[in-house]
DNA sequence: TCTGGGGTCCTCGTGCGT
DNA sequence: TCTGACGCACGAGGACCC
């Protein structure tokens, strides 16, 4: 669900289609970076099942007062609406719409099967969200007998064919050149990016393309007098440095010179697990607040024991009723994966810095995270084993029958205790 | 318009040990 | 014993991504 750029006119030519001319096929030797995208990906899946629906307006949202969209195809796009968009607005723009609310499993689920179609091309398969891929065919090309085009375009066919929907694919000799170009492709097309036609592709767009340039930064660039990716790339290092952090102005002056040397990683491994909620209405109440991190620690810690994850620093995030955000962080002594523990320190967080102000949104995150099986670190307050066994069992008892089989007493609404 | 939820990465300030 | 420089870890917050 990138940020989708569409095709101006004036870069049509890296179009490729099943029908393009041999002869005016954009030249992809060297271009062995894929990205693929699938287009607008949740309301594409529900509409597997309500094919009905396809020429209609489709908005997948939660239904709670603060929900946004999370996907809405291309008829509801023309009235504007737009992924992450309040659905008040979204209604606003087309209350004709029809508004289905998200099943998250099955979009893992087709994600998973797509995944697997890729993995037979290549193992080089780096997976960015649920909808989109970056895979390095390069090693593959004579294997499959076939240019980067070519495998772009089959596996194209393979996930309409298997999966009942569409994706875009661009097709460079780098990752975010990659990634522009499945944007430009949208929907279900291929744009194809010579490697010796980079910089005409890139210099032409506004900075806001650059990886990395959001609302913020592109404004503060457009204050510099630069407004497309050639004024970026003509600017003077130094002076990106001083303007936008060594880190920052290194990295865009790489990227609008076309460089990007990042590797196609098929396994990162995760940094943190977090969980978050949005309350319908704000909260004061210190009592409701603690029950939210419990419910938060024990999403949190059974998502760290299935993946067998410990973490050392619990951190909680606040957003108060006019959108002030804080967060507040504490370094355990010896990484847990036990809820109680996340939530004992959560709470103690939660205490020093909330000041009784009415809360929107509560969150818990653990960093530092190690795999179950490192050496742990030697303490003198080792945790009860008892109070991880108990969560263990709960653990299984919810995967044998279901998520709501076994709560915390105090997660018990009234007429359940 | 009125702003979700899951993440990553970077910068800056501060405390601490050497 | 005091002080400054330095490196490092940690914590807070911001920006960004999908």
């Amino acid at each position: 669900m990138g940020r989708n750029t569409g095709l101006p006119a004036e870069f049509a030519r890296f179009r490729v289609t099943p029908d393009t001319d041999p002869a005016d096929r954009p030249d992809d030797t060297g271009c062995g970076l894929l990205h693929v995208d699938m287009d607008a990906f949740f309301a594409a899946v529900e509409l597997r099942t309500r094919p009905e629906l396809a020429d209609r307006p489709v908005v997948v949202a939660g239904s709670g007062p603060r929900s946004v969209v999370l996907s809405a195809n291309y008829p509801a796009r023309r009235y504007g609406v737009r992924s992450a968009m309040p659905v008040g607005a979204a209604r606003k723009l087309c209350p004709h719409a029809v508004y289905l609310p998200p099943t998250r499993g099955l979009y893992s689920e087709v994600s998973r099967g797509v995944l697997a179609l890729f993995r037979e091309l290549t193992p080089l398969v780096e997976p960015l969200s649920l909808d989109e891929a970056f895979l390095d065919v390069s090693g593959a090309l004579r294997r499959l007998g076939s240019t980067p085009a070519e495998i772009g375009e089959s596996l194209r066919r393979a996930v309409a064919a298997e999966h009942g929907i569409t994706c875009s694919v661009g097709v460079a000799g780098v990752k975010f050149v990659a990634k522009l170009a499945s944007g430009m492709a949208k929907p279900d097309g291929m744009v194809v990016v010579p490697v010796d036609r980079t910089l005409e592709f890139l210099h032409p767009l506004p900075v806001s393309a650059l990886w990395g340039v959001g609302q913020k930064t592109a404004e503060h660039l457009r204050q510099l007098g630069l407004d497309t990716i050639a004024d970026v790339a003509r600017a003077p290092l130094d002076r990106l440095r001083r303007s936008l952090g060594t880190a920052l102005g290194e990295h865009l002056h790489a990227l609008a010179h076309g460089r990007d040397d990042r590797a196609v990683v098929p396994e990162a491994e995760e940094k943190s697990i977090g969980a978050e909620r949005t309350f319908d209405v704000d909260h004061h109440d210190r009592r409701v607040l603690e029950r939210e991190l419990l419910r938060l620690a024990e999403r949190v810690a059974a998502t760290m024991r299935a993946k067998g994850l410990r973490g050392r620093t619990v951190s909680i995030k606040v957003r108060f009723a006019d959108f002030r955000t804080i967060t507040r962080a504490r370094t355990l002594f010896a990484a847990t994966d036990v809820a109680r523990d996340l939530h004992a320190t959560a709470v103690a967080l939660l205490e020093e810095a909330a000041s009784g102000a009415a809360v929107r949104l509560i969150g818990l995150r653990v960093e530092g995270l190690t795999q179950d099986s490192d050496p742990e670190q030697l303490t003198f307050a080792r945790p009860e084993p008892r109070w991880r066994d108990a969560e263990v069992a709960a653990d299984v008892a919810r995967s044998k029958f279901g998520a709501g089989a076994v709560r915390p007493a105090s997660l018990l609404s009234p007429d359940e205790g």
